[in-house]
DNA sequence: CCTGTTTGACGAAACGTTTCGCGTCGCTAT
DNA sequence: ATAGCGACGCGAAACGTTTCGTCAAACAGG
């Protein structure tokens, strides 16, 4: 591997001229460029990532850190999180929290360990004085994605979640829906919260009162949902849709109705916020939100890197990115 | 952040010693050992990654290239693959190469210049002699996975896809089908030669004739396999049973039905290779092979660790890891 | 013509480790 | 006794960069 040794040595110049070149940090004169240039193209010098951190105290690599990768919607962050990042050169570390905040601490510093230039975290939200000791742990530029946390110490883009909640009732309203039933996450985590409220706000303004039995908190496992909707379904007087908040609850809901010999839309409707799409082929098709995963990929990288460059606006910033409904069949209309 | 030199003050010792007693690289006293490492607790001191990388020329970190994260598939592998290496101090870098050979090569060389202790790749396997173009730029331990390359240049870990094949084919046998359409992929990546030549074999077994109008190729996006799968079921004497290699084939199968009206079972029998799993409350839920993604992380995690301590075995090695027949309802019996 | 400033180039220090080679001490075998 | 050897500890070099401070030369203004 050429050094920037051997570059020198053969353009007959310093080390510090060759890195000037390089780097552009000072002036260096056209001729030299120009048998700098030369010479690094000659003996194929590729500067060596490791000394360049070492001695600069920051490398070009940012970290991921989501809950589950294998959750379709991460996979997708990743997927997108990583094309815009390495288009300008930078490569990403990447862990698993695996929703536990014990982890993810751990992760955030191993990354600052290896001197990332930033992070990218999907926050587990759990735990005691969770933000604050958010705070102390991290000291790299950040932006908080999908969740965010009350006080704003971070830079985040989230759903417009209020938005969706409203879409989605909205809709079930307009097909005559009033007995809705509501699985609400784990209170404290922003999404499922967000959801919540969005839900009861737009109740609140079409004029129908929500019943609170059907208001079922926190369901957020599958199991759960598989549980939760079989209570629901055999109440005297069963809901006529039931809204999902993400992809666990779904799976678990969809199980729970097939274990009463129940089907959507037929006995009753099913709607959710994550989005699910094998679609077309199987049945039902979900009727559910669709995430604008790479708009909030790039409003995520364009935040990050507007930090590191220090171009920023000092004040955190929340984008909330809209989704939108895709209208498929697992809704229908009563009377 | 605390260096070594300050443990080396506080505890009154070289910085020689502390380096030895934190690496067990040269005797210490049990004295000198006590001092040492109260003297790390105390100054909370913790080993720079990057200068410890650059002195000893590799990391401890290894890269992981796969084609598209966001296949459920691939998830999955980063998913456990990061679990196996975080457990045993190693971390990931990740990339995706698009299945573009360029990308991969790329990305090869970033991870590469980043000094990873050891590669995991899912080889595009495509491009004018790929297999030498690989082992000419990959200079660190490396173990391929999914895809395996006719030169055996590299520890490999994928799927008994010969066994697969066998399961699907006997499993349809079984059900009276004797026109099954198969869908294979590119030719010259693995998984679909092997799924194919399985195919094949297996049928001769069962003493079946194969009807070559039923074997298509190559059908490996979605599209590919949405309209195949509608000229397949407009023949004069459709096929009874069709074999999908992946989901992306298998989701447009799917669709395709769909749109000629048409469903599995009723209509046509459909198996997978790839497993496919909300499974419970959808219809139809596919019959497919599960491929024992936990297995295949950790046999490979296993081949990379012994290369990369050089405990090994001189001979790359190809694991084949047996997946399993998952009995769901998209195939029923004929006459 | 002198002073002050800018431009261009360089040597050497620094980043935080690991490792090489050397020196000292105490022990054992001659 | 003393040569030889192992165990232990240390200083300094090395890894490949970037950057600080210095310096010579060129150039500007008075």
């Amino acid at each position: 591997m050429a050094t920037i040794k051997d570059v020198a040595r053969r353009a007959n110049v310093s080390v510090t001229t060759v890195s000037a070149t390089i780097n552009g940090t000072a002036p260096v004169s056209d001729a030299l460029k120009a048998r700098v240039w030369a010479a690094i193209r000659e003996v194929g010098y590729q500067p060596d990532p490791i000394a360049r951190n070492l001695r600069k105290g920051v490398s070009t690599t940012i970290g991921l850190i989501v809950p589950d990768i294998s959750i379709p919607w991460a996979a997708h962050l990743a997927k997108s999180m990583q094309r815009a990042f390495s288009e300008i050169g930078y490569n990403m570390l990447f862990a698993s929290s695996e929703d536990d905040p014990e982890r993810e601490f751990s992760e955030i510093e191993v990354f600052s360990a290896h001197r990332v230039a930033g992070l990218v975290v999907v926050p587990t939200s759990r735990g005691e004085n969770y933000s604050a000791r958010l705070v102390e742990t991290i000291h790299v530029p950040t932006v908080l994605v999908d969740r965010v946390l009350p006080q704003r110490h971070f830079d985040s883009v989230t759903d417009d979640n209020l938005l969706g909640a409203q879409m989605i009732v909205r809709y079930l309203h307009k097909l005559g829906h009033r007995d809705i039933a509501f699985m609400a996450g784990r209170a404290g985590i922003s999404s499922s919260d967000e959801r919540l409220a969005g839900f009861r706000r737009t109740m609140d303004e079409t004029g129908v009162a929500i019943r609170e039995e059907l208001v079922r908190q926190p369901v957020y496992l599958r199991d759960h949902a598989y549980a939760t909707v079989q209570q629901l379904m055999t109440m005297r007087d069963p809901p006529t849709a039931i809204v999902c908040i993400n992809i666990a609850q779904l799976l678990g809901t969809m199980a729970g109705l097939g274990n009463l010999g129940l089907s959507a839309p037929d006995d009753v409707s099913v709607i959710s916020f994550d989005g699910f799409h094998p679609a077309e082929g199987w049945s039902p098709a979900i009727t559910s939100l669709k995430q604008d995963i790479a708009t909030t990929s790039t409003r995520a990288a364009e935040l990050l890197m507007a930090r590191i460059r220090e171009e920023n606006q000092p004040e955190p910033q929340i984008i909330r990115v809209p989704p939108s409904l895709q209208i498929r069949s697992s809704c229908r209309a009563v009377a």
